[in-house]
DNA sequence: TATGAGGCGACCGAATTAGTCTTATATGCT
DNA sequence: AGCATATAAGACTAATTCGGTCGCCTCATA
């Protein structure tokens, strides 16, 4: 209902590994699924979609691998699930394309959509080096109510 | 992989109905959900999960209904959703229950769990009356990176 | 006491998600 | 050159979740 989809979720720990492992060799796809307890095909998978979106650089061949793409500073959690699972919209009608045939009637839509602005919101402030840190300063968000 | 479910998105359309037409009649199952268009079975279905969780007050009989347990503004939007899909985390092991296996390896779940904090903290700040406002005020949300 | 309302659980089909397999392509090493 | 090792991509299947329905029950009121 609310949750991370697995993919979004192994996309997640294979960026914080890459992070962790950076300035060292690449890391292939068999070498993350290993160390996670991840099938190694669906761990391919997620990597491959992190590549199309540049968030990981790939590396053919024989000691080949993934190595993150831009500093870990630079990469949100909306990134990575992004680049996975597509747009993050707590509903579907979001959007808009009329596929919800209440659309005209639904009272909610624009307080959701709101909502869903705030969750965008914590999403684009978690980087990966905030996973990776220790210490944990409060951040505030700006809440659109 | 991020969405409401269509249940819960139902479950705000009829807690804000309600809201707005408390001090008048109970409304029916069948009665909102003709109003917006929505299947009477599946409404009726959610009222009764909110009747469960004491959001809404239910009255047998001819002429019965449901009416608002609690003012609007004691009502947050994650009252309303996790009343019908239950408790809100974004992954399935923020709660540690040994369902992942890979648990002692995963290094994003400590991160994540403040994530799912922060999305809570939206939608508890997020009230019914806030959803029938038309004025936003900003509020400001902290954020535990 | 008949009628109109909610309460609850079982159930089915559809949609989504998780995971696998196969084939192609690129790279480095010997 | 040729082989081993990687990624790339898409088709495919299995598993799970979700949306929605039905039937039977209880309760309250006209």
């Amino acid at each position: 209902m609310f949750k991370l989809s697995k993919k979004a979720d192994y996309g997640l720990i294979a960026v914080k590994h890459l992070a962790m492992h950076r300035d060292q060799h690449a890391c292939s796809a068999t070498e993350i699924a290993e160390e996670y307890g991840i099938s190694t095909m669906l761990m391919a998978k997620v990597l491959q979609k992190l590549a199309r979106q540049r968030i990981v650089s790939a590396r053919h061949g024989a000691s080949g691998g993934y190595l993150l793409a831009k500093e870990p500073s630079q990469i949100t959690a909306l990134d990575v699930i992004s680049a996975i699972d597509g747009p993050v919209l707590i509903t579907s009608c979001v959007t808009n394309h009329g596929n919800c045939g209440a659309a005209d009637k639904c009272s909610v839509r624009e307080p959701l959509r709101r909502v869903n602005e705030s969750i965008l919101s914590v999403l684009s402030t978690v980087t990966i080096s905030h996973m990776s840190e220790e210490q944990h300063e409060p951040v505030l968000v700006e809440l659109q109510t």
